[in-house]
DNA sequence: CTCATTAGTTAACCTAGGTGAATGTTTAGG
DNA sequence: CCTAAACATTCACCTAGGTTAACTAATGAG
């Protein structure tokens, strides 16, 4: 079973001819462990889709501090939308957590793919529309809820990622340092 | 000198004729203080762009404290753009802070002008993009700076909105209480 | 014009999460 | 299969920002 397709059809209608023209336009590569896919200050050339693997986009601040913005595993996108669709140079890394085989689609493809089969024009406003929800989600949690909170929405609402990430790249994500999770964890196994 | 038509023309091309197309589909209304635009929980049929007057989107959380999101002023979008475009209940309301006029475009004529005027897919796609990497900056700046810094920064990025908004507004969009930004200002003025 | 309401300030005290450092545990890769 | 490196835990101490509450200043509706 195709997860690429039956991901893009869960947004948008297209025809499997139609999916077989999108997938010529794409190429599949693999990356190592700590294998770098976009670089911050370059533009992102690229978008992926993980079919095997896990990814995460980070930034580093000033004080050299690493920032988990986003977690993919097999069946998401993952990118620096903003960098691929202006061209302008990249904010986060894109970095392989393990080794990973993902499908790639360039620039160019993406305005082939728009060209010839007009609903992706459609699927690509609807990614970057829940790539958006899922920003201001955060900000809200963020405000709205304290890093035990946010902790046990995240084991709630990603429990695959909690079983294959090591942990500090989900104190990064949640914004807190390791030290604060670990005792957080300590705290709930009362 | 016509706000919209330079607001748009900014990012994408379009004749005088078609903005007057677009611009019939439109239409101006009025909000006097603390009017509602948009109310969480129902859809958002209307997004909007201001004249005259400011705006803010902001939602309340369980234990009743208001988080504000996002502060518009003239010549700036402001919706719930997730409602607008997925129908789904709206997760803010947006409410004008002082009297206000305003041009809203309903889903309908956004449609018809995206069938009108190919372009305008492509100005909705950047809105939502900018809308997007506005959140995912927020983001990184709760996770990197301190609440003083933060406040410096809004005080550079808009400086006009300082002059204009209450200043609890801008606390709560910072992510604090007023009482901490009356100190951080104290602190400051020495 | 005026007064009730809304906004802002200050201060004493509290708490979630950061810091630094020591110690134990896993794991990747030669 | 071993070991250096990466990861996780714990603890003592610190600090930014929250809380409560009292007070002052500004302002908009009647």
């Amino acid at each position: 079973m195709n997860t690429l397709f039956s991901n893009i059809t869960n947004k948008i209608n297209i025809s499997e001819q139609e999916f077989e023209t999108f997938r010529s336009l794409t190429k599949t590569i693999s990356l190592k462990r700590n294998d770098f896919f976009i670089d911050e200050g370059r533009i992102a050339k690229y978008i992926a889709f993980v079919i095997e693997g896990v990814l995460h986009s980070y930034s580093i601040d000033e004080k050299g501090e690493k920032h988990v913005i986003q977690i993919a595993l097999e069946n998401y996108w993952i990118s620096d939308l903003y960098s691929f669709f202006s061209e302008e140079p990249a904010l986060f890394n894109v970095q392989a957590i393990e080794t990973s085989e993902i499908i790639v689609l360039s620039k160019e493809s993406f305005s082939k793919a728009c060209d010839t089969i007009p609903a992706f024009e459609r699927f690509f406003r609807i990614l970057i529309q829940n790539a958006y929800v899922a920003s201001q989600r955060r900000v809200s949690k963020i405000y709205k809820n304290s890093a035990e909170e946010r902790y046990l929405a995240f084991i709630q609402e990603h429990p695959e990622v909690i079983q294959r990430v090591p942990q500090h790249y989900i104190a990064s994500y949640l914004g807190i340092k390791p030290q604060s999770l670990s005792r957080i964890r300590k705290n709930l196994s009362r």
